[in-house]
DNA sequence: ATTTTTTTCTCGACAGTCGAGAAATTAACT
DNA sequence: AGTTAATTTCTCGACTGTCGAGAAAAAAAT
């Protein structure tokens, strides 16, 4: 549905692209803004007026003057117009980051998450306290903080930050949202964990290669199995779709799943699934909750050296990952594919499964093989997609209701 | 990537939703665009003063008073403003419509496509020929024409009109914009058949539930499969994507499909490939090129008289097209399925194994199953889609030209 | 001290939207 | 017939926004 257009309008949607050009570059002069953002230095000169009047951006102090002429006066972000917080919920722990305006990590720790089943209602009194806890150490008041992004690998509903399904909690939804709600004012936000990856690597494709890049999805092996594709929409930046990818079926009546259904794709490639196929364990056999990695490793070095059941185990596991790519591919065009996450580290032995998964399908044998790239670092990826994130929603809200009330 | 906005840009996007309000409502008064548009009774004055003066819309002769008061002036579009042209290419005949910018039928004609395998480029000769045909039926200017509207089965590239993959001519691809470019300054699109039949759906679905709508996907049945899927994008109308549902892996290594690929979805739910399972010819047999209805008729009589063979085969397609959609519904959110194709006379058939198939995932156990519903008018709908999606363009590109050069 | 260079700020012109009220036009009522 | 009420369209001034040009500021070079 189309909807009106006003002057107003124009100028939210020109504040918030100055908020970004400063985000992308740093502090930058007036001179230079006007050059990234295509806007006259009449328009900046209003608008970052406007937004300094506002409390959200500052001069800086003066710095060496660089050339002659009249010295640049550099704009940048308050630092402490508003505070964000990033909540990455894992398997074994919860990290909680304190960030401020200006995308500085202020403050994190992390707590482990004990392995009893006593299920969401403890988990979200867990994550009330570690707020308070942050917000605490930091001693910085309640009503700074603009935004709350949380992460956590599973379903997540598109419209609410409500987490559906998640291999933690099962079927269990947390609805987030209202958890915080009464306390906190902050905005809630979530999102699966290998979707931020997605967008973090679109991101930095679009610093690299500008307006030729087209889309691109991220790949999560590790006990469970993620996916995030990244596509650059019509003009509103980049859209971005997430996937309960774990849980397409590979095979009709295979293997068993943690989540009780038969044939995922992660009761093949998940970390246990390979376990499981390695010691020639039933493929009915209700698999186990938590795999050592150092297990996994034991498995991978017998694969390496020839063993032929350990490399089988791997070999299935590509098999159901290529497979399910190709069927993704399938309803997308193509698109250059990222690895990331602990299984990365067995690349080399689940390579010849992918590729020869991918290519059973009729649009990898004709558009040819996708590119495969390997992206180790994910934890980092992970942090970097909540910053574009989460930051370019600050702005954008912060233009919205025009700066902290002060007007 | 974000994009500076104008003054100017505020006019032509309030000048598209105007001219969108006048082609969902048919010829309006002044006030009905105003209450419709949410714009202010001045402002629809400027815009349609500007619009009249380029001979967009014209206003339409009094008709009867209705009520007290100053009469109305209804505005419509003009007619005669510029043309569009529709070609649906099917396998078995292309069909070329003349459409008004008012979006009314004035000519129509099919011509049989031969089954030689001649190729792309004699059909390509065929096209160009067809379409200075339906130009010289009409005695209209070929400069009058601004669209040219082309809708095939198979993959279509996302940025070009280029036909990558189609049943009817395999891998030869053909280049419709460089194919019309010197004779016809015209725009050329080119969609997904399956694609605009969900497009249209999600329009008339947008139309009764308003914002409520969120997604849906359209499956259509026939000689090949089809998969189109319509999302409500963040704010810009909605945003559509393609599908190569039919060739996408049913199940590795399985029974051979006409594009030379083994185990393919159509492998299993084509026309062919009921026919096939119905006779127990062997899977590996190459397929025949094209199944009568009348056929396949055949077997769904005897089918439903309880031959085993018959039902079977088609229970096999419904689950081939279940496996496949719960995939599909793996990496969406949950959305509605419309069927749609000459396939959908064989529901009762295949429903059972649709369901049986979509149950064995993940998603749907979790979810529930999605809502199925079966419209069987598929020519209809894929008109209708090609007008939505043509006459939005038109708009779009006679604002931004600012008319015919007259200003 | 003056000139040059570079950056920032300011002013008037222009484009767009909006609200209010004037003008137009018909039906209904006395 | 004349007047009033209702309804629609048009117009005017106010407001917001962007832009280009040139003034003002400030440091280096001459």
């Amino acid at each position: 549905m189309l909807t009106k257009s006003s002057t107003e309008l124009v100028r939210q949607r020109n504040s918030v692209l100055v908020l970004s050009v400063l985000r992308r570059h740093g502090a930058l002069a007036h001179t230079e803004i006007s050059d990234f953002t295509g806007l006259s230095s009449a328009t900046i000169s209003a608008i970052t007026a406007d937004l300094e009047r506002a409390q959200i951006i500052e001069k800086s102090e003066q710095q060496a003057a660089s050339g002659r002429g009249r010295p640049r006066v550099l704009l940048r972000q308050r630092r402490d117009c508003g505070y964000l917080i990033v909540i990455v919920i894992s398997s074994d722990a919860v990290q909680y980051s304190l960030v401020d305006y200006a995308g500085k990590l202020i403050d994190r720790f992390s707590e482990e998450r004990s392995h009893d089943p006593s299920g969401a209602a403890r988990f979200v009194a867990g994550v009330q306290a570690g707020l308070l806890r942050i917000l605490d150490r930091s001693r910085i008041s309640q009503e700074k903080v603009l935004l709350i992004s949380i992460s956590s690998k599973g379903l997540v509903a598109s419209d609410e930050p409500v987490l559906l399904w998640s291999p933690i909690f099962g079927s269990d939804q947390i609805d987030f949202e209202s958890a915080l709600r009464p306390e906190w004012q902050a905005k809630v936000i979530l999102d699966n964990e290998t979707l931020l990856v997605a967008a973090a690597l679109g991101a930095r494709e679009e610093i690299a290669k500008g307006a030729d890049f087209r889309s691109l999805a991220a790949l999560s092996l590790g006990h469970s199995i993620g996916l995030g594709i990244v596509r650059r929409g019509n003009q509103t930046g980049q859209e971005i779709s997430a996937a309960n990818f774990g849980h397409m079926l590979h095979m009709a009546g295979g293997g068993l799943c943690r989540c009780g259904t038969r044939g995922c794709i992660e009761a093949y490639a998940g970390f246990y699934a390979i376990l499981r196929t390695a010691f020639e364990v039933p493929l009915d056999t209700i698999p186990a909750k938590f795999v050592p990695v150092a297990e996994l490793d034991k498995i991978a070095a017998r694969a390496r050296q020839g063993h032929r059941t350990s490399a089988f185990a791997f070999r299935q596991a590509g098999l159901a990952l290529g497979n399910g790519l190709s069927r993704m591919l399938s309803l997308t065009e193509r698109m250059p594919i990222a690895i990331t996450g602990p299984g990365t580290r067995y690349y080399d032995l689940l390579r010849q499964g992918i590729e020869e998964g991918l290519g059973q399908s009729h649009v990898v044998r004709m558009e040819g093989m996708p590119e495969i790239r390997v992206v180790p670092d994910e934890p980092i990826l992970v942090f970097e997609g909540h910053l574009n994130r989460a930051l370019s929603v600050i702005d954008q809200d912060i233009v919205i209701s025009g700066g902290q009330g002060g007007e």
